[in-house]
DNA sequence: TGTACATCAGTGAACGCGCGTTCACTGATGTAC
DNA sequence: TGTACATCAGTGAACGCGCGTTCACTGATGTAC
C-alpha cells in the first residue's frame, strides 16, 4: 500500500456501492466508506467535496449501469413487442438485482443534483433507451406512453423491493411482477394507432 | 399544562405528522417529535418501544387516510369508468398533498412491520377500496389487473415527487401526470373481456 | 542527470453535534376499604 | 367521605455512539532549470 491510493476516486465509488448492497441506503456513511477503502477518513475529501457528492457519483454510475442493461438486453431483438417486453425485463432484473443502488438513484437525497449535471445527464441517457423502445415499439405511441411504461416499472420495482407482491393479498402466484409487466407489453402493443372503443 | 397529559400517544403522533411535512423523513427524530409535544425526549418511550413503532403508527394513520380519501373520491361516482378515473385522482391528490407521509408510507424503514399487525392490516384495507375499483371497473379484470393500477399509481406518484416528470424530457406538458392515469384508465377500460388484437 | 521546490493526496487527531435510549426519580390518578 | 397505597405517566439528567467535517501536518510526485 503506497502512501498514494492513485486511484482513490474510483475505489471510494466502488467500496460504497459494496456498502450500499450489503448494509443498505441508511446504513451508508462517508466514515465507513473510507474505512472500506483502507484510507483516513479525511482523505474522501480530497475527491468529493461532501457525503452527497459521493452518493451522487454512485447514483450516476447507477444510471450508466441501468443504461447498459437495458441497451444490452434489447440489442438483438427486433420484434418491436418482444422489444418492449425484454426491456421490461431488463429493467426489472437491474432493479432486484441490485436494490439498493436502485433506491438511492430514485432517493430523496439526491434531491438538488437531479436537475443538472452528470446525474441528470445519465439518467436521461437510460431513459433515452426506454423512450426508444416504447416509441419504435408501436407507431402511434407518445411522451405519454413513455412515462407510463417508466412509472410502471418503477412502481412495480419498489413495491416488489418492500414486499408488497408478496403473500396472499390478491391470490396471485409467484412473480406477479412478470405478469404485470407482460400485461402492460399486451396493453400497449394492443394499442397501436386505434383509438380505444368508446364506452 | 398538566402533569398527566392525559393523550401523549395521540398528540405524539400528531407532532410527528406535522413534522414530517415540515422537515422531511430524514429529518424526523424522536426527541424533536417529544419537544413539538410539548413534553420531555423520555415521555414517548412510555407509549412507544422505540421509534420505529412511532413511524408504524405514523404510517397506519396514513393508510387509514388514504382508505378514506379513495372511499370519499369513488363514492359516488356510479359509471365504472369514470369511477377508475376518480380513484387515479384521489390517489394522486393524497400523494400530492402529503408527501412526506407518503414516502414514510413506503419506506423501507418499516420494514420488518409491513408483513403484519396494523399497519399491514391498515394497508390492506386501503388497497382494497382500490380493488374494488379497478375489479368493478371493468368485468373481466383480475388480481394483476389490481397490481398493475397500483403500481402504476405509485410509480406516478413517486417520480413526480422527484421531479423526474418535470422538464422538458419528453417534450411534455405540465400535469403529465394525470395524463398517464388518465391513459391508463382508457387502457384498462377499453379492454374488457376481450382479448388484445394478435400480432 | 541532479537538484530545488511547488503541488498534490494522503494522515491522524479533534470539533461539535444530535441522536436513541436508559435510569432513578416524582407528581398525579384512581381504587380498596 | 376519607385515607392508604399501588399504579401510571411524566421529568431531567446522563450514557455512549457514530457521524460529517475541519485542521495542521507530511510524505510522494513531478516539473523547471
Amino acid at each position: 500500500m503506497t502512501y498514494h491510493h492513485g486511484a482513490l476516486f474510483d475505489s471510494l465509488v466502488e467500496a460504497a456501492g459494496e456498502l450500499l448492497e450489503a448494509d443498505g441506503l441508511e446504513a451508508l456513511s462517508l466514515r465507513e466508506v473510507a474505512r472500506r477503502a483502507g484510507v483516513s477518513t479525511a482523505a474522501p475529501y480530497h475527491h468529493f467535496t461532501d457525503k452527497q457528492a459521493l452518493l451522487v457519483a454512485l447514483a450516476t454510475d447507477g444510471f450508466d449501469d441501468l443504461e447498459a442493461a437495458l441497451t444490452r438486453a434489447t440489442a438483438k431483438v427486433k420484434n418491436p413487442r418482444a422489444r418492449l417486453q425484454a426491456m421490461a425485463d431488463g429493467y426489472l432484473r437491474f432493479a432486484k438485482q441490485r436494490p439498493a443502488l436502485y433506491q438511492l438513484m430514485f432517493s430523496p437525497l439526491l434531491a438538488g443534483a437531479r436537475g443538472a449535471g452528470p446525474l441528470f445527464e445519465a439518467s436521461q441517457r437510460a431513459l433515452a433507451v426506454l423512450r426508444g423502445a416504447v416509441l419504435t415499439g408501436k407507431p402511434g405511441a407518445d411522451g405519454v406512453d413513455v412515462l407510463l411504461a417508466w412509472a410502471l416499472g418503477h412502481g412495480v420495482a419498489s413495491l416488489v423491493e418492500l414486499g408488497l407482491f408478496d403473500g396472499p393479498s390478491l391470490g396471485a402466484p409467484e412473480n406477479v411482477d412478470a405478469l404485470v409487466m407482460a400485461r402492460l407489453v399486451g396493453l400497449l402493443s394492443a394499442r397501436g394507432g386505434r383509438k380505444p372503443p368508446l364506452k
